[in-house]
DNA sequence: AGCCGGACATGACAAACGTCACAACGCTTT
DNA sequence: AAAGCGTTGTGACGTTTGTCATGTCCGGCT
């Protein structure tokens, strides 16, 4: 049983590194008439290699995939003369994240919580030029803060997030001992924390680690 | 377009909290002409419920979903008459997540990096009486470690991975405050970890938090 | 030229953490 | 009955962490 397609279907690339939820999606996108799925990738990296040969109109990525992740092949994408149009699929309702997206150029901000239908929907709206951005989520990241670390304090605060002692990170990143605990004194009383364990959890879970 | 049941479907339930998986998958599943899914459920209580009113031959279920996991769910439905047969189907290839569910009288156990018609096979093995483990994962875990830590250990670990401090947990848990410093001392030691962020971190990774 | 913010450092102090030894109690297993 | 384990507690000790004041250096902005 295959589905008739349009003359002109919409051509889309899935990168989404949970082959199940891949299979499926791909699946189940074939089943529109207008939609047909050309390539699927398992990480940023190929994605971006299957976007510049086979040259979708529609890129579906996941954010959190090995290799690079969807924000960052976005990214990449902007610097291409690639004309596909970047849709993020993922988990994390995080403002941070939306936010990264837009400014990677992303046209769509699709959460995996939602229907399966409402996907579909997606692509044709950005396909014929619109945004589709997860409304609930709009809303929320415009009243959301702004990241408050600097570069140095997202660095060690992700180390020691992972069970890394102040001396350990010191010696890894060439730093005074003294420096570390500074750094994450000032992280911890930025985010509002008790200690260095929660400030990572509270970064984590507002997209900014 | 409605595919035709045999006279004697599968009849499915799945729990399974992110609704386009569900859907996706649920959509896929029923393009099979012995199986049917019969009811959805976003959370494990609302699977038992739905588990008790319709009595399905086969239920699929996520592990970690809000309200109750996909191995309470296991437990609870041992203690009921129900002749359900349960597939877990989850992200997570821990060895300790494998042994607890089929302690818990799981018959399948499967990745979700694993294709979708891999679903649909075990379902079929599974309702037949045999079990679907992954095959890979079965190695690892028969060679895998037993969890080290007591109840209170495990207990104590979660909170002070989540950035609580002894005290705050030593006032939750009515202990004293160096009874935590000791039992995390223990599991620490237990754990081969350098900290207690490192110990949280690792029990974590193999599935026995 | 002056100002500001980020990166980096030091020293000092209090609080929290990790370890160890020791001890008591109750519940299984042998 | 004895041994073993999990639970709970105390006291003591050294180490790590978190805070604060203070200072240097550099690059960008006005």
């Amino acid at each position: 049983m295959t589905t008739a397609k349009s003359a002109n279907p919409i051509r889309v690339l899935l990168a989404e590194d949970q082959t199940m939820l891949r299979g499926a999606l791909a699946a189940l996108l074939d089943l529109e008439s207008d939609i047909t799925v050309i390539a699927q990738a398992t990480n940023g990296s190929e994605a971006l290699k299957l976007a510049r040969l086979h040259n979708p109109d529609v890129i579906v990525t996941d954010i959190e995939m090995p290799e690079k992740t969807g924000l960052e092949l976005a990214a990449d994408l902007k610097l291409t003369d690639s004309k596909a149009r970047v849709i993020i699929l993922t988990t994390f309702a995080r403002p941070g994240y939306l936010r990264r997206a837009l400014d990677n150029g992303a046209r769509g901000y699709l959460l995996k919580e939602r229907p399966a239908s409402e996907l579909a929907e997606a692509i044709r709206r950005v396909h014929s030029g619109l945004r589709a951005v997860d409304p609930a989520l709009a809303v929320e990241a415009w009243s959301a803060d702004e990241d408050p670390l600097s570069d140095r304090e997202r660095q060690i605060l992700q180390r020691a997030g992972d069970g890394r002692s102040s001396a350990e990170i010191a010696a890894e990143l060439r730093l005074s001992e003294g420096t570390v605990r500074n750094y994450l004194s000032e992280a911890i009383a930025k985010l509002g924390a008790a200690n260095r364990i929660d400030a990572a959890r509270i970064a984590r879970t507002r997209g900014w680690l």
